[in-house]
DNA sequence: AACGCATATGCGGCAAGGCGCATATACAGT
DNA sequence: ACTGTATATGCGCCTTGCCGCATATGCGTT
């Protein structure tokens, strides 16, 4: 059944969020756009085996989808994200965008 | 600053509802009235000292109030959570909601 | 085929988190 | 004061999670 799995995912994407810099990464993807894992290390300011890993976890939680593209790997937003889902998300940023406009 | 301490709330809440018993218990204490630790064991199946910490974690996060009457202690929701944090919560148990209607 | 760049992953260490058990504390009733 | 009920917490165990380091893998260039 969809329930069990559904909960699961859930929890996963808690999970994925509940770490600051995977929110970071999250923020920068959820422009729509496609950034490859060097371009996440940079902006973060991540290792790559860090920030690899990060992004595995957000990818496992349906959060992004990723596209191999010569040698590097695109990650971006999965559109197919369940609404639900994404309320939660944009919540969760918008949250965070609240003060940042104080320092920009 | 408050940012700094409006950041780590933020980390704190999101660490608060990633549990799933915590989950449980903000949703129980989510309705506005208040519920006693007693209760919310009972209704989640969870003994007392996991209960009293998992209480404890919600309270630290912002997310809860406390008040001693007698030999119980009631909880409640925090009305003065910052807009923001509502709405993420509102968002998480909104999507665990989507379910449970199949169920009941 | 050899090299270089980008990314993923196995491994080990270390810190954080959840839990049960026992105990402490708070309060009410007798 | 003593007992019973309700809640909190110190302690130790165990699991989970994050990280750096080293290495593997994928792909393009020469």
């Amino acid at each position: 059944m969809r329930q069990g799995a559904y909960t699961v995912t859930m929890q996963h994407v808690l999970t994925a969020i509940s770490d600051p810099t995977r929110r970071a990464a999250l923020a920068l993807v959820w422009d729509g756009g496609e950034h490859c894992v060097c371009e996440l290390m940079a902006r973060l300011n991540a290792s790559q085996s860090r920030m690899s890993r990060h992004m595995k976890v957000l990818r496992e939680a349906g959060l992004v989808l990723d596209r191999r593209d010569a040698q590097w790997v695109r990650y971006r937003r999965n559109p197919q994200l369940a609404p639900a889902l994404v309320a939660i998300v944009d919540a969760v940023l918008a949250a965070e965008g609240v003060h940042e406009r104080k320092v920009a």
